[in-house]
DNA sequence: CCTCAGGGATCCG
DNA sequence: CGGATCCCTGAG
């Protein structure tokens, strides 16, 4: 079945979005599995021209299935018109034909996106998907034979942090701990985090927050910094107002907009944020892989 | 064998 | 604010 809206869906799959690793790739398709409604749902997604090509095994109907895509791949952002708004503006306008069908790849779920974010910070895009990734095999739950959902709150605020740890109480450890999945320090942070949203924090509450409200509100999690805060609204909670700021992309917009002069990331994100308005999330990503792909990202090192 | 950075956060001064 | 340190893996 066809969702006629534009995307390329490998590039959305595999930029380092920090919403959740890309999925499982199976020939042409990527796969996942999501709960709809409660409901496991897996769902394969390929290429069809410009447009995504779905089919999806669950007990949910084609429409639930379709608006869960739409939401996912962001497929009614209307890449048209934020074309027209790049080309208008000098200093963006080389960046669409680089990352042509490129979207945002929204969290299944924001608690998931919150864990994985912390996962990612200070760490490169191919240790957190392995981290995540192992966290869902060792402690989410199994469908579908290969498949595995993310673990839930509950789970995560009682693991062992490491090895150590583990040994104290099991006479035999088994790898149940945090720091077998490689996520280092993060470990503390990721048990805090979950037991935050199982005692006081109503994550429920951020959509009908304002966007200063969400971010002093997320940046009380631990592990979770400006930066990681600003991608947690945008890839968990659809805030395209967000403009994540850190090492690279101050770089870019230094080089960009402020003649190679250092500026401050805080003072980055304050001027994305201004500067792009409700287009802030998409130009972030799209300056990242444009910089990425045009190699401008190398010689700015 | 080594050093060094990885789409940062925290703590400390 | 600026700077040191954090886990640990892969690249060089």
């Amino acid at each position: 079945m066809i969702i006629k809206k534009p995307i390329n869906l490998e590039l959305t799959q595999l930029s380092g979005q920090t919403s959740q690793p890309p999925w499982k790739q199976v020939d042409e398709s990527f796969r996942e599995v999501l709960m709809v409604g409660g409901k496991p749902v897996l769902f394969d997604v390929k290429q069809s021209g410009k447009n995504l090509d779905f089919n999806f095994t669950g007990d949910i109907s084609k429409k639930e299935a379709i608006s869960r895509l739409n939401y996912i791949y962001d497929l009614d952002f209307d890449l048209g018109k934020f074309y027209k708004y790049l080309s208008d503006h000098e200093e963006l306008r080389q960046m669409s034909e680089f990352c042509q069908g490129l979207r945002l790849f929204l969290a299944n779920d924001p608690f998931e996106c919150i864990i994985s974010s912390i996962c990612s910070a200070n760490n490169s895009i191919k240790r957190w998907t392995k981290s995540v990734s192992d966290m869902k095999e060792k402690w989410g739950n199994n469908y579908f034979d290969d498949y595995y959902t993310f673990p839930d709150k509950e789970i995560i605020q009682d693991l062992y942090e490491d090895e150590d740890e583990e040994s104290l109480f099991e006479s035999k450890p088994c790898g149940n701990n945090l720091k077998s999945c490689g996520v280092g320090y993060r470990a503390p942070y990721m048990k805090k985090a979950s037991q935050m949203f199982t005692l006081e924090m109503d994550l429920s509450q951020i959509p009908e927050m304002d966007y200063e409200e969400a971010f002093e509100t997320i940046l009380k999690v631990p592990g979770v910094g400006p930066k990681v805060a600003d991608c947690i609204l945008l890839y968990g909670f659809n805030f395209k107002e967000a403009f994540p700021s850190d090492v690279w992309i101050k770089r870019i917009v230094s080089y960009l907009y402020f003649d190679g002069k250092d500026i401050s990331v805080a003072k980055v994100r304050d001027f994305g944020m201004e500067e792009f308005g409700e287009y802030a999330g998409y130009v972030q990503l799209y300056l990242f892989h444009y910089a990425r792909m045009s190699g401008l990202m190398d010689r700015l090192k």
